[in-house]
DNA sequence: GTCTATAAAGCGATAGAC
DNA sequence: GTCTATCGCTTTATAGAC
């Protein structure tokens, strides 16, 4: 028996690739390599089921390969951090790969997925700035920090993609990784 | 006669709201209020040229209010770049209204419409770092800076949709604003 | 230049054989 | 659980009346 979450890597990289309205059934069968049968009997709501499975599963990793870590970071340590600024580089494949829930924020998509975007950003800034807390900024600044911090990197990916240019990704996180570093001195 | 230029508006709102895959012929019939034979006879091309219209809308109307102002700023007047975060606030309001030829970017339409997503951003950076090396920056710090200011703002929109919080926006373009103000003392 | 009617293709989704 | 065949609908685009 195959399972479902097999399954979602390959539609999170056709959802990516299309987008939420561009992205046909054919196509995600094409991207999982199933029938339309075999999809519908997996995610029996259709795309907008696929959709939800493909952000739980991005909401998944980056809890525990980006949320949870800003949190445990101890005290007087900027390990956390520069870890943050590495993985989404490497998530994000410097600038090649959307950002799925940024990019549904865009379209009239986001209606359906409020919640889990919502929360993903949220939670997101919400552990940046526990992490620069940490770090010695106040309640107020960490937060505005982390929401610069994460525009930032929000914004890195469309404009690198807009010049189609993997530099400005990594100029941009490389500036807002040394912002972070000298405001935290 | 009404003219093509007349409903560029009406497609550019439709397709800000629905995304290029997303905005239906029918869609854009009823934004503009046209008949699908009337918009096929301003627009032969189909959805690819009435995007194609909007997006040079969208350039002249940034070159105009945005591009041109940054590089008649006199030298020591910072009155350029802080009429330039007044106008960008004001044309996405606050965050609610996308940016086409960024949210273009993300997807597949990319590819259609690559020059002018590039020349639009090329161009925006270009004359902010004009602006900014006015304001005495060198060459190099003024180019970083530009695209560190224009993925800002880029993420501005993203995040400020996705939390649809409109003062997201607001303040992700005032550190913006304030870390150029400072920059350039 | 505007509309309605329509063509041809693709869509999301389902049924049913295996 | 997987597939193919098919349904009903919407899509883009065109034709032709006015």
């Amino acid at each position: 028996m195959t399972e479902r979450a097999a399954h979602v890597p390959a539609l999170a990289e056709a959802f990516r690739e299309h987008g939420f309205a561009g992205a046909s059934v054919t196509a995600l069968c094409a991207a999982t390599g199933l029938g339309k049968g075999s999809l519908y009997n997996f995610f029996p709501g259709g795309k907008a089921e696929m959709a939800a499975a493909v952000l739980a599963d991005v909401d998944a990793w980056f809890t525990v390969s980006v949320f949870e870590p800003l949190r445990t970071g101890e005290a007087g340590d900027p390990g956390a951090i520069h870890a943050m600024f590495d993985a989404v580089t490497g998530y994000f494949r410097s600038g090649r790969r959307v950002c799925l829930p940024g990019a549904f924020a865009l379209g009239r998509e986001r209606d359906l997925f409020a919640e889990t975007i919502d929360g993903y950003f949220e939670r997101w800034i919400a552990s940046l700035a526990a992490a620069l807390r940490t770090a010695g900024h106040d309640d107020q600044a960490a937060r505005l920090a982390a929401v610069e911090t994460v525009a930032a990197i929000q914004g890195a990916i469309a404009l690198s993609r807009a010049l189609d240019s993997p530099e400005i990704f990594l100029q941009v996180i490389e500036r807002a990784r040394a912002r972070l570093a000298a405001d935290s001195r």
